[in-house]
DNA sequence: CCTCTGATGCAGTGATCGGTGCGTTAACAG
DNA sequence: CTGTTAACGCACCGATCACTGCATCAGAGG
């Protein structure tokens, strides 16, 4: 009880109880914000007892910050291609394909809607990638641009356009965006 | 936008009922996502019987994206200060300082987390607004960079920072978006 | 001033949500 | 194989949500 600190059972069924409430939520949130999304509909889709969504999480925004966390971690590889725009544009490219799916933009907007801790879900790992390609051109000798910059310049756009203007992000306009970072 | 373009009755006591629960639903969203927005708390807010509420706005979608509308348009007003870098730096200024204002950040997230319409009922105005920037800049004889380029410049790393990541929006980081934009 | 009509208030209903107490199941340790 | 205990399912409750006829009130027009 005291010695180790996560007493959760990560046995066979709590595992499969959670990957069937997760996937239960994305398939809600994926059929339309006119479905309204609640913890006993979440339940009877995860073919599970609402009281057991109420006891594990204890409310939405926790439970959809949990999906999406788990959701945009280890989905995309930050890949090597030897150059830091080579990276980039591999990995803003990516990450613009993860975004055409319709069902990760309803994730995202459910998301943030949930409250101030529902953007960083979305965005945490998505920071570590970008962070990571950072620095590894850092131990290629180069100097590449900060963290907050390239932030801004990447994510800024790509989230901006997929959640709020839903205009298509191909691949040719993400490299625009690594042009104007690089420039 | 879309709700019923001719007000049969642009009235007095309409008008009133309008006006009490657009800011019954701000001061809900101030609130906190810990308080639940339903339709009969925003109407017991507004002193207003919850009928009229589920009558006049169908939905919490329909209500939540005129209000944002309503919020974001006009408030900022175009400048003109002779140079479209002045222009552009102001604007964005105005728009960092809109954003540091917790309630209207929350307000934009529980549009958003409605559905695809709350998106562009934040960003509607902003976009006329810079566009506006834009062709005066054209009128002058100058060449401005176009509407896409200066939104993803501009108003995605503002609506990332302020809606995903929460950092503080100042107006020396602003001038260096209008400072990459342009360059 | 009077009528007309649309907007609002009122009372009430079925459905469902959020939450609790208790018995049962099954994962992990020995 | 057996015991322990966290995790789950079940039955149930109060609160309230979304919604509907009907009566009333207040602008708008004659």
């Amino acid at each position: 009880m005291s010695t180790t600190p996560s007493h959760t059972r990560p046995g066979g069924r709590s595992a499969r109880v959670r990957a069937s409430v997760h996937r239960a939520v994305e398939e809600l949130v994926a059929e339309g914000p006119s479905e309204d999304l609640t913890m006993p509909v979440i339940a009877a889709r995860a073919g599970v007892h609402p009281t057991t969504v109420y006891r594990r999480w204890g409310s939405l925004a926790d439970l959809l910050a949990e999906v999406a966390t788990s959701r945009f971690s280890g989905d995309i590889v930050v890949p090597d291609t030897g150059t830091l725009r080579g990276d980039l544009e591999r990995w803003a490219s990516d990450v613009a394909t993860d975004f055409a799916d319709p069902d990760v933009l309803a994730l995202v907007r459910a998301t943030v809607g949930t409250g101030p801790r529902g953007g960083s879900a979305c965005t945490a790992d998505r920071h570590a990638q970008l962070e990571a390609i950072l620095e590894r051109e850092h131990t290629r000798g180069g100097s590449p641009p900060g963290l907050e910059q390239a932030a801004d310049a990447l994510l800024g756009p790509l989230y901006y356009r997929a959640v709020f203007t839903g205009l298509p992000t191909d691949p040719i306009w993400t490299s625009g965006l690594v042009d104007a970072l690089l420039r």
